[in-house]
DNA sequence: GTCTATATCAAGATAGAC
DNA sequence: GTCTATCTTGATATAGAC
């Protein structure tokens, strides 16, 4: 569903996403985008439909991003619950703005290329034996401790990381009390099952 | 270090709340505030200092109306953790614009009431055995939880209240594991201890 | 592919009269 | 306590020339 982008605007793409990661969601405009590439605003609307489309572009290319950085992080791990948890931290901590904008409103679906939600949501589903329900709560906690990071709601003399590996405790024990043999399933990034990778 | 507010203002901060919740933050306008009270815009400034303090203002009520919530949902239950989850989770969803104003930006503390912080928080900790990290964890699922639900980021097929209740056991086995003696400590809402009420 | 000019809209906030 | 008038800023987007 997502319209195959030119190269230019995918340099445009680029740019806005590097705008976003220095300065925020509140930056992107597409004034400050179009001063960036040393253009005027309204030359933007010549490879891009609108603001809407760019912001999609913007979280695609997060989306494998982050597929990329969870595979590479479970793959072989002897505790792959708590490797997922590390990298997710590690991706969200790293590009705040982006992950925000990926994160803060419905996803537009029909603008991702096939199959990104999913391959970003497998390596944690395997990671808890394939429950598709104990992968969204555990989604859940990884979602809102980043969250509460980010918006810097723990308390100043919380130590997150102890906060982290409570979570990730829980979990890891929940799940080999009442171990599975469910196949698949999906996770909390909410496509269907399979692994694509 | 709140100042305390006028009749007057209050009586704003009350219809602010109201379009807050009817129409979401981004109609939370000092314009269509002033036209839901039958004023205009520059006379709000007469009885509040700006739209920080109006936001502040209606932040304050929204923790004193979830501490209330917190506390008559956990009294004497038998499964506290699941009560307070349960409580959460319905706040969050019966205002989701309130919830998401009180939860998106760092907190303006300086502004709040002496308190409330802990106030909301402390059912929680009480829920958990007064082990401030699990608290936090705990904490971060619910808001992660419910967070996917207003962002709609959970699939259409998946149903929350099974994550939830996965949530919700995940932290309760981990619980009676490594059982607590630890007395106080606060939670992942962040004052510090003690237990105000 | 980029430009200028412009439409449209709306935000937060202040000055000063009444 | 409210008003009018105004400032300042900034957003997305379109038309049409080059």
């Amino acid at each position: 569903m997502a319209e195959p982008l030119t190269p230019r605007a995918r340099q445009i793409v680029a740019v806005a996403r590097e705008l976003l990661e220095e300065d925020g969601v509140e930056a992107l405009t597409m004034r400050r985008l179009a001063a960036r590439l040393g253009i005027r605003a309204p030359s933007l609307y010549k490879h891009l439909p609108n603001k809407a489309a760019l912001e999609a572009a913007i979280i695609a290319i997060g989306f494998e991003d982050a597929a990329a950085a969870f595979d590479a992080a479970t793959d072989n791990a002897t505790e792959p619950l708590a490797a997922f948890a590390g990298a997710y931290r590690a991706f969200a901590l790293a590009h705040p703005h982006l992950y925000r904008l990926m994160t803060d409103q419905p996803l537009p679906r029909d603008q991702l290329p096939e199959g990104v939600e999913q391959r970003a949501a497998a390596p944690l589903l395997h990671a808890v034996g394939g429950n598709p329900a104990r992968a969204r709560a555990a989604f859940a906690f990884a979602h809102g401790m980043v969250m509460l990071e980010l918006t810097q709601r723990l308390p100043p003399d919380a130590d997150p990381e102890v906060a982290w590996r409570e979570g990730i405790a829980a979990f890891q024990a929940h799940a080999s009390e009442s171990d599975t043999s469910a196949a698949d399933g999906m996770c909390g990034h909410g496509g269907s099952l399979a692994r694509p990778r």
